[in-house]
DNA sequence: GTCAAGACAGAAAATTCATTCCAATATCCA
DNA sequence: TGGATATTGGAATGAATTTTCTGTCTTGAC
């Protein structure tokens, strides 16, 4: 029985089963090939389960840990689950993990707090990567392109992102307008947005209360919404027809806003093609409409 | 209690969550918040853990699953495990089908692009941190905690910078002013600027003309200039007390904002630690004329 | 062919966990 | 202010699951 320190990062654990697989004994090898060949399954089905779709009792699949070092089973298993936690794992655990690096002796070294703070968006941006779905992207296109106006709204936090936005689309020349509330006409301007236009808007937490707002008056109008926040459980999330969530954690007492900006610059280039394929498409076969098939359904 | 028939996939779950959000007790909301928060940790951790992190009671939970009509906890869990189950699994694959993709031209695969202006923008990060001198920062950092008022401009490309840096100086309770151009009295506006504030822009090429035509006047008139541009050769540069350069390239004929986003970001938290500082030592020697060694020289 | 060492199956024990129930508290409405 | 209703806290219960243990079986060597 190899009582040596148990792997405690899956990667470790793999390696382990790998190297020492032609030693194991038959069932022990089905085991580790199951483990290996669908390692969520393994990661969240119980002893019991796990044993009968191998084929082996449960008492099996304690003695396989075991002879991996494991306490038991359970022990075991944790490494998997972990696997599955950080491998999709929220930016906040993974910059939690790192924060003693990202914040140490800084506080008097700027050079130290850029360092910090560029990998800490570094992060975020693969984090973006990972969590922004293409045909969630492909339909906020499809939805920006067919809007007649597109309104623009975003505070605190939020503004910077949707000053780019709108900036984004003027250059590309959609109608769009960015709604600061100069002259405390928030209210009014929304009320003439309709049906056939487009609200974007961008908030983070704590949701800007104006921006929350207007956003769930829009929505219960029917105004179709698209939504950049920080959470599924956001009240933009709630109220949208369409969101992003963009995760984000603290770094500094400030939260990074690349990935937001990234996220906004990329929709902006996406639109950019999709108008160019749409036009050229229109351009041959000119004798129809044009942009007749350009509204969404 | 309503025991309709409870979703038995994750997105109509998480549509049922939001839906009812509203109507949800606090603690209920907390719990649903906590969910759509992480939804990983949801899925794998025990009630009692997911409880204690929480702050509410095991019973608790039990009770939220039964609000949607679960039989109770664990049968909502098996939902957010499900989803963890099958949309892993499809992740690698992803990543794999990315790299494939990413390759090729990718115009009109959102995604891709999203993917592709990431990567640039984490490089343009790095040269980020390679570029920008911890001196400048710290020079940077004095200049805006001595000034009387700051005046921030930006136009174009350079206002989402330009406002992210007002936002954050008002939030650390500076006097800012976000200098945009409405109602047109940018140029009187400016003219009150006087040599005791401080004057910060940010222009990339090509630069805006009135942002580049305050600056040249502020610098005459001894305004202390911080610039934020691309190129030694700006004309911000020129007529600037202290510039960054941060360099970028263009990719899908846009160039990234992470990296003067970032920049902006770092000097407003550096400047919120020496600011601390400075207040912290202002207290110490408190008999001393308070804020006297705060300005520079 | 026999013996020894390891592997396995299955039941029983121990532990952990989800769930229930009731008391206590807070909130709302008259 | 008082009562009523909804919400929450916490210990007790009961189910499920992991783990241990013992006997049997297979395998390989002498």
């Amino acid at each position: 029985m190899a009582s040596t320190a148990p792997p405690k990062d899956f990667d470790r654990l793999r390696e382990a089963f790998q190297h020492r697989f032609e030693r194991l004994s038959p069932h022990l090898r089905r085991i580790a090939q199951y483990a290996l060949g669908d390692p969520n399954r393994f990661a969240l089905q119980t002893v019991a389960e796990t044993a009968r779709q191998i084929g082996v009792q449960p008492s099996t699949l304690i003695r396989f840990a075991k002879v991996f070092g494991f306490s038991g089973f359970s022990e075991m298993q944790q490494v998997f689950r972990l696997r599955l936690i950080e491998g999709a794992s929220s930016f906040r655990d993974q910059i939690h993990e790192h924060r003693g690096k990202l914040e140490e002796a800084a506080e008097d070294d700027p050079s130290a707090i850029l360092h910090g703070f560029a990998d800490a968006s570094a992060v975020a941006l693969n984090h973006l990567k990972a969590d922004i779905d293409g045909d969630a992207l492909r339909e906020a296109v499809r939805m920006m392109d067919g809007a007649k106006a597109i309104y623009v709204i975003g505070q605190r936090r939020g503004f910077p992102v949707a000053a780019y936005l709108a900036y984004g689309l003027i250059r590309l020349e959609y109608r769009c307008h960015l709604l600061d509330s100069v002259g405390g006409m928030l209210p009014q301007q929304v009320a003439t947005i309709g049906a056939d236009d487009l609200f974007v808007a961008v908030s983070f937490a704590e949701y800007a209360q104006p921006v929350v707002d207007v956003v769930s008056d829009a929505h219960i109008r029917k105004v179709p919404v698209l939504a950049i926040t920080d959470s599924m459980a956001s009240p933009l999330a709630r109220h949208s027809s369409l969101y992003f969530v963009v995760r984000d954690a603290e770094v500094h007492r400030f939260r990074p806003l690349a990935a937001p900006i990234v996220l906004a610059q990329s929709l902006i280039i996406a639109l950019g093609y999709y108008r160019d394929a749409r036009l050229a498409q229109a351009a041959k076969g000119a004798r129809k409409p044009a942009g007749a098939r350009a509204r969404r359904g």
